[in-house]
DNA sequence: CTATAATCCTATCGGTTTACTAGGTTTTAA
DNA sequence: TTAAAACCTAGTAAACCGATAGGATTATAG
């Protein structure tokens, strides 16, 4: 299951990357039109600020914009920032990995075999899908 | 990310497979071979059979055995029994569903334009494995 | 210079879920 | 009759989630 805040997260880079220009918008705009909790949603932004998708104008007039062209902002990227790994468990994934502490042998392993699949279908998905992709309305 | 739960389902459900005869396995055998706590074990093999997976037998030389034949058991049933909904969201779920509060409409959110994409690719890998795929060794 | 608007920061909190554990009861085969 | 197995109910510690509270900091406008 994807978090809320992960799925507030995509909500609100779309929301900016719809935009036009490239004037700071404010979280209390993106609060009130996608329907967001304006607290919660300011940890998110400042979150995906910290982890290098936006940038921040403080004070009057400030806000949030993309640093990237959203042509060139991948899912996976900001999945794996948001939410953490892709994939269904560690021992799967790319970026996360740990090794299960009961299994001897992950070449062996049923649930291994079977994850490692969906991973990389999910990567696929998500890989090829930009913030460009998802912004375009219909 | 996958529930402990579902994971020792899928590996019990795998070691019964790998046996060629139908003779009951025990929770204790499974237990000892997987690694898994046996009385945890215990309430998953006993959901798996309550929900048709699985039957069972009492008593001294009890266990458990599987009523279909692996090949006929697709992974997108059990993980639907044991883990919920396959998609990300309860919005794309096809057996859950479950309409956002947050989003007016379905049609124009970003985010569900993404996971509708990621659940069918989830799908059609969980779709085309059966338990018979992922108990094969190697 | 001051008021205001915005981000930024830290802490807390109630509720839910997870992964077990405990302690039995019931059934069955030997 | 004994032991081995499934079956059942309850509880529980820890983690996680989705916020909320209350401000500190910074910048702009007048």
């Amino acid at each position: 299951m994807l978090s809320k805040k992960t799925k507030y997260g995509i909500k609100a880079l779309a929301y900016i990357a719809r935009k036009k220009d490239r004037k700071p918008v404010q979280a209390s705009e993106i609060s009130e039109s996608e329907n967001i909790s304006q607290k919660f949603l300011e940890s998110i932004l400042l979150e995906l600020r910290k982890s290098g998708f936006l940038g921040s104008k403080k004070g009057k007039g400030g806000g949030y914009y993309l640093i990237k062209e959203p042509g060139e902002i991948r899912m996976t990227a900001v999945i794996r920032v948001l939410e953490g790994p892709i994939a269904m468990v560690p021992c799967v994934s790319l970026n996360y990995y740990e090794k299960c502490d009961d299994c001897p042998d992950e070449n062996t392993c049923s649930v291994h075999k079977l994850m490692i699949q969906v991973r990389d279908a999910s990567l696929q998905v998500l890989g090829e899908n930009t913030l460009e992709d998802i912004a375009s309305l219909q």
